[in-house]
Order: C-alpha cells, then structure tokens, then sequence
DNA sequence: AGGTCGCTAGTTGTCAGACGACTAACGTCT
DNA sequence: AGACGTTAGTCGTCTGACAACTAGCGACCT
C-alpha cells in the first residue's frame, strides 16, 4: 500500500504521536486535549482527529474514556522469560515472587478441531480435555491460556483442588507422561473478540501468541496449548547459537 | 478496561467480521459492500461504520482503498524459521530457495544512542556504524533491519559490493569476529510512523520485533540489531526443553 | 462534620448531510 | 490499438447537532 500522500488522519496521528513523545501534548496527569482543541490546533475536522486517535489507541499509546477524556497509555510492569527451557508461567511467577491469579477454569471434554487433531495427531473420534483460563496479576488479566489433551493423558479428575493453573507443573509433579520437549510458534495477533473479551481488551489489539506441541519422550504429542500475552507484562527472549557445522551450507 | 456495553462501532466491527468469516459479506473477488451499504445493511451512521471498518483494518484483516471499495486482506505465504541456531535471513531464504530483494542501505557512522551504548557496552564516546535497510519479496517488504556495530567490529570499506544484507554471513564467512551466540528478545508491537513508511505500512499495523545482541566467544558484544517482521511472512518458532535437573526449584 | 444526591459543564460517541479526492469502466477520437 | 475524457461509484473529510457519559461542585440531610 504505497500512497502518494498519507491522508489527514495518518499524518495528524504522526503528529499527535509527536506531541505526546515531546510531552507537548500531555498534561502532568497523561491528559490530552480534548478532540475539539485538537481539531483547532491541527486544523482539521474533529472527524479526522477520532480517526487519528483511533489509530494511536489500536498502537497502545492512548487510552478514550468515554465522557472523561483521552489518556497517554500508562507503562506496564515487565517480567522476563527465556524460552529455552519449558517452565510454566506460573512456575516461573513464582520464582521471580510475583503473585499471579488463575481465573475460572473452563474445562470441557470433547472431539478435537480438525488443527487440533492434527497436532495432536489425533482422529476425529479421539476425545479431548479443553482446558482454558485467563492469569491475572494484580486483577489485570496478562495471559489466555488454552491446553488441549488428549484424555488419555489428562481427565478431569487429574485436575483437582490442587491445580495451579499449570498442566505442565502437574506432569513434571507427577512424573508421568514422561516428557521431552516442545515446539513453539511465534506469533504476534490482533485480538479477536472473544480473546479481547476475556483479556478485558479492545479486538485488534496487539496479543504475543504461542502456540506449542509438547512432545513426550515417546515422541508422542501430549499437549497443544495456545498462550495469548498482552504486550509489556511478560517479556519474552531467545538465546541463538551458531552452528558448528557449516560445511554443505552452499551446495 | 471493562465496559457495560461495547460501543456502537467496536459492535458493528464484531459484526462485519462475522460476516467476513461466514462469508456472506464478501463477493468472489473479496469486495465488501461499500460504506454506504453498510451503514444502511447495520442500521447505523456511516461514520460509525469508518470507525468500525477502522478497526479491522489494524487488525488486519480487511484493507481499504480509496475511491475503489473495502476488501477482505489477501492470504500471505509464510517462511517458518527456528530460532535456536542463528542464521541470517538471507541464508534461510536462499536455503528454502525463496528470492530475496534488499532495499537501499542506509550506512551511518555515529555516537552510539543511549540505549545502544548500554546494549554494546559501550560509551557515548565510542563510535558505531549504523546499517539499515529493508527486505524484499517480490517487491514487497517483509522486514526491516537494522544492525548497530561498534567500528572496530565493522567499517564501511568491509561492506562491499558483495555486501547482501546480512552482516552476520559476511563475518561467518570472514571468521572474524569468532562469534558464541545471540540473546534475542522477542517483542509484538505496533509499527510507528518511520517504520510504517519503510514497510509501506500504517503507523498502529502489528509487527514481531526481534532485538538482539550478538556476543563474540570472547564475550563481548560486536552487535546490537532490531529486525521488524510484517507478520504472515516469516513464521518463528522455538523449541523448548524440559530441564534435566529440577531439584531446589521449591526452594 | 460527613455523606448523599442532583445539577452543570465538559468530553467522547454517534448521527446526518454535504463535498472533495480517487478510481475503474466505458465511450470517443486519432 | 492506444490515448484521452467523462461518468458513476467509492472512500476521505468537513460541518453541525445531539446522545451518552463523567468529574466536580454545591445543596441538603443526618
């Protein structure tokens, strides 16, 4: 999409974006001008302003309160995560001593999705366990976990009083199904409506979304699980090595 | 934020992308009906519709063109990479046999920024050499990368003619600096208006930002690159071991 | 003195109508 | 066949008005 110019509402976002990074725009409290002020300051229609600050609030910059005003987006506490070794996220909340909450469980049994059954290499007549909850830190929802499981490796009774929100912390618990690793997809989502729901958020906001087989040492698949992270509250890294061998690499 | 009711124009986005995905609202070639229709078709004022339709756009799921009409956004092919060994995106396309343009580089030698300075362990006095520039397929951008160097590591006389892009094949092929591995963050983000420009995108539009430093067998750090991804092109994954040790983890 | 309720002013959300800017398609002319 | 102009339709922007919401203030009650 390539324009000859950007139209009125692009450039006045920029230009809004500006102001707010300069401070220039901001009052002490993260307050800016009302749509009407800035209409005049930028001289253009308080249309093309909602469609500028729209833009801005779909970029986390801003927040609209109807009635009240419209809000620098406040900063967000971070926590971060390597993701070479599969620890879950509660495992690891806690070892930083950060105190997470596991909203209601939502827990069903039934056939799995046609990707579902593909990965984990299930048949439409398998059955699997659904297990989906949201993690709050500080009543703030930060993730939507979902695991889905085949039932022969999870029922619902294994899930009991003590379930911490953590498949995984209940596996390595318990020793069994005997597990190897997993593979993660990395992707970066707007929000659908129902995710956007449950996280308390707007849909097309942006999610980091993982999506991961967990493999037993059997080579079997034991979990396909969908996490949904609001941006700023778990920070996610990688450690890359060079290959030793790179002999062939040409051919 | 929790609201009572949705507003009118985030309930019409829910709807509109209802009938994206039954299909109903879209004819053969992707069109939607135009504004007015909608407006008509929802019951609601043709501003509420921009609004709502405003809002799927940064979701990216419909693109809109002026003066033509509004239309579902196309499918995009995808590259899957791993993330544990390090490879260059020009390697891994050459590799997947996946043809690869490079815009123009922009080669600047500078005082580190701040925040670069800290990531190369550097001090403001230092000087680094700045190469950005964005990739093409098929004439399309798919990422934009930049690589910040401290000079002893990298001069513009050792970027050449044979310069395709990627500083860390022209090292590999050099074997020097020896090089240990990369720590990369992985952050979801909204572009801004620099980066929108250069992927030929809007400012708010979602992008994976890979942020790494790359660390010499001697320790130090020989580079600071930021790589934004447009989503739908190249698909990450990581592969994530169980631990062997887990004793004193409750501790 | 403290708490509750109602009102006001100000703000965002929506509506309706109009005009500007853009584009694809079609017809006419060379 | 190609170039140019026109038309109809669409998105982008403007204007003015009203609906829905909210914080703050003052009046009233306990």
């Amino acid at each position: 999409m390539v324009r000859k110019s950007a139209p009125l509402a692009q450039q006045a976002a920029n230009e809004i974006l500006s102001g707010i990074r300069s401070g220039k725009l901001v009052s002490r409290d993260g307050l800016l001008p009302s749509e009407a002020e800035l209409s005049q300051r930028f001289n253009v229609s308080r249309a093309t302003i909602r469609e500028a600050l729209a833009k801005l609030e779909h970029a986390a910059v801003i927040v609209r309160k109807h009635g009240v005003g419209t809000f620098v987006a406040p900063p967000q506490p971070v926590i971060d995560a390597g993701l070479e070794e599969l620890e879950s996220l509660e495992t690891l909340a806690q070892r930083i001593g950060l105190e997470t909450q596991m909203g209601k469980v939502a827990i069903e049994e039934r056939a799995p999705l046609p990707a579902e059954a593909e990965r984990l290499q299930l048949t439409p007549q398998d059955q699997v366990l659904s297990v989906a909850r949201v993690m709050l830190t500080g009543k703030r929802p930060v993730a939507y976990l979902v695991d889905i499981v085949p039932v022969s490796y999870l029922s619902r009774q294994d899930l009991g009083d003590t379930f911490n929100g953590s498949i995984l912390d209940l596996w390595l618990h318990k020793k069994q199904p005997v597990l190897s690793h997993s593979r993660t997809d990395i992707v970066p989502e707007a929000a659908d409506e129902v995710i956007a729901h449950k996280l308390r958020l707007d849909p097309g906001d942006i999610l980091l979304k993982l999506e991961a087989q967990l493999f037993a040492r059997d080579g079997k698949v034991v979990d396909y699980s969908l996490s949904y992270f609001v941006p700023g509250h778990f920070h996610f890294h990688v450690v890359r090595r060079i290959p030793m061998r790179r002999i062939g690499k040409n051919s």
